[in-house]
RNA sequence: GGUCUCGUGGCCGAGUGGCUAGGCUGAGCUCUGCAAAAGCUCCUACAGCGGUUCGAAUCCGCUCGAGACCUCCA
């Protein structure tokens, strides 16, 4: 029996807007397709927010045993600016502000977007396809379209004709809007403009001359419209109708009820199975956004070189912070909160060190009270994760388990009420759900050997002096080392531990 | 204006009809030569009003408040 069968999931599917059941469409197999950065600036911890939510829920299904195909693009075609008149593409206008290539632009912010990811501890996805790299597909769908009367051109644009579509679907299924009332609410039509219907949205659009970014088609030079790559690359490496379906909330409408209707009106079925949108990071309550100018970067973060933090904050705490909320909740963000995250994350860390070096001495006279309830905690870690990957209340259970694991540390007999076998499991459990599944790894205060052969030293001679119950001397050692910064904390047994304090 | 979401103890944040979430902070205790760490105990909330129910933070209605989308954004 798989894993995935012994706790099925369930997950929030935005497309019925209830939880269901999870059942791939192809047994044992995930297909999951998520938006991924427009790489024309820095990705900020909003951002960031959202491609965490789909790393733990990969890594989950993988956990499970479900063999999983992630693909997350990488958009490097900017998307347009403001009035989709002005027909000029984000990469292209940032290229000319800073007299750069646009592919140079895309190099350099797809280099920050990978070195954020690794900060994170978040992993790469099994495909990482660009729009750019797809001109081809994204024209071949537009002609297709074009063919089955869903698109009309003018004057080498081509734009989606969604009443035409709305006719035989539902234009509206994923946000819960209907058409009329897009028709007759929002931004005016204005004369320029060149769409039969406002609702309409450009599937390819021509480039002015001064254009940089562009490519040869049917219509002339131009570009791809802004929802095309998804829908052609998802299509391309996952099938026309797949499993999952990503991406932050502030997608849902237009883009994502775009690619539905893109990919149902050219291929004739339904393109996602389920749909998942991760909340909001919040500031003082509003979301986090570059337009906005509330945004953190990443690297300002673990600094604390921003005019609201008030010291730096480790990666995995910030991991930390986050998987405390559940993805559909927003989350605000403050300093007393990332505190708290810091010492919380630290505790279960620290769980986590110890617990690698706990082994069982066997022949235990088990009780089966305590091993019933240590098998409990490992059952609802799996429970609480198949809920609709509930990182929270998975959280709250390894923090029982660290518990657990420190009082084992500091009486080491205690070992002998549970089984060889029980506490294996446990031990497993608990290195697997922070490692693999919350990708929260220890981070080594230390990575310098000659640092930690110089503190061994003075550990091996404080032991010394202690023996000699000298402490003056032995208080004089640890307080200096204090100062400047290691703690140096004794154990029962005469063993000493130290941590370096951020 | 339209569509929708949320409002939980000092702070953060799970939870959807009955059973103490958890973390951080604070107080006390135990262990320790003293610390640190750790363990234990305590501080018991659900915006307001009304309704349904044997019973509601959880369902329904209204009021107040906050936010999101409707325009580029994860």
């Amino acid at each position: 029996m798989k894993l995935y069968q012994k706790y099925p999931i369930q997950l929030s599917n935005s497309l019925s807007g209830v939880k269901e059941p999870f059942e791939p469409i192809t047994p044992g197999f995930v297909g999951m397709y998520v938006c991924g950065p427009t790489v024309y600036n820095n990705v900020h911890l909003g951002n960031t927010r959202t491609f965490l939510t789909f790393d733990i829920i990969s890594r989950y299904f993988r956990f499970l045993g479900y063999k999983v195909r992630y693909v997350r693009n990488i958009t490097d075609v900017g998307h347009l600016v403001g009035d989709v008149d002005e027909g000029e593409d984000k990469i292209g206008k940032k290229a000319r502000l800073e007299q750069l290539e646009p592919m140079e632009i895309v190099k350099r912010y797809t280099e920050d977007f990978h070195t954020v990811m690794r900060q994170f501890n978040i992993l790469p996805p099994s495909i990482e396809p660009s729009a750019t790299g797809h001109i081809v597909e994204q024209i071949n769908i537009t002609k297709k379209l074009i063919d089955l009367g869903l698109a009309y051109e003018v004057n080498g644009s081509v734009y989606f004709d969604v009443k035409k579509y709305n006719q035989s679907h539902h234009y509206g299924i994923l946000s819960g809007r209907n058409i009329e009332e897009l028709m007759e609410s929002g931004r005016e039509l204005d004369s320029q403009d060149e769409k039969r219907e406002k609702i309409d949205f450009a599937l390819w659009k021509k480039a002015s001359p001064e254009h940089i970014m562009r490519w040869p088609s049917p219509w002339g030079d131009g570009f791809p419209g802004w929802h095309i790559e998804c829908t052609v690359m998802s299509t391309k490496y996952l099938g026309e109708t797949f499993d999952l379906h990503g991406g932050g909330m502030d997608l849902k409408f237009p883009h994502h009820e775009c690619e539905i209707a893109q990919a149902t009106g050219a291929n004739g079925k339904t393109p996602v199975k389920y749909w998942i949108h991760s909340n909001m990071l919040t500031v003082n309550g509003q979301k986090m956004s570059k337009s906005l100018g509330n945004s953190f970067l990443p690297a300002e973060l673990f600094t604390g070189n921003h005019p609201m933090l008030q010291k730096g904050y480790s990666p995995m705490t910030v991991r930390f912070f986050m998987l405390q909320s559940h993805y559909s909740s927003t989350l605000d963000f403050s300093n007393e909160a990332l505190n708290a995250a810091e010492k919380g994350y630290k505790k279960l860390s620290n769980a986590l060190s110890l617990v690698k070096t706990l082994t069982h001495a066997g022949g235990a006279s088990a009780n089966a009270d305590t091993e019933k309830k240590l098998l409990q905690l490992i059952d609802e870690c799996y429970q609480n994760m198949s809920d609709d990957f509930n990182t929270a209340k998975t959280l709250a259970v390894l923090f029982e388990m660290a518990s657990q694991i420190n009082t084992w540390a500091g009486q080491k007999e205690m070992l002998s009420e549970v089984s060889t076998d029980v506490f294996e499991k446990f031990k497993i459990t608990y290195i697997a759900f922070m490692e693999e599944a919350l990708g929260l790894k220890e981070e080594k205060s230390v990575n310098n050997d000659l640092l930690e052969g110089t503190i061994n030293v003075l550990i091996g001679l404080r032991k010394r002096v202690r023996t000699d119950r000298n402490f003056a001397l032995s208080d004089k050692i640890r307080d200096d080392l204090k100062a400047i910064g290691i703690q140096l904390k004794d154990g029962k047994d005469g063993e000493m531990s130290y941590e370096i304090e951020s």
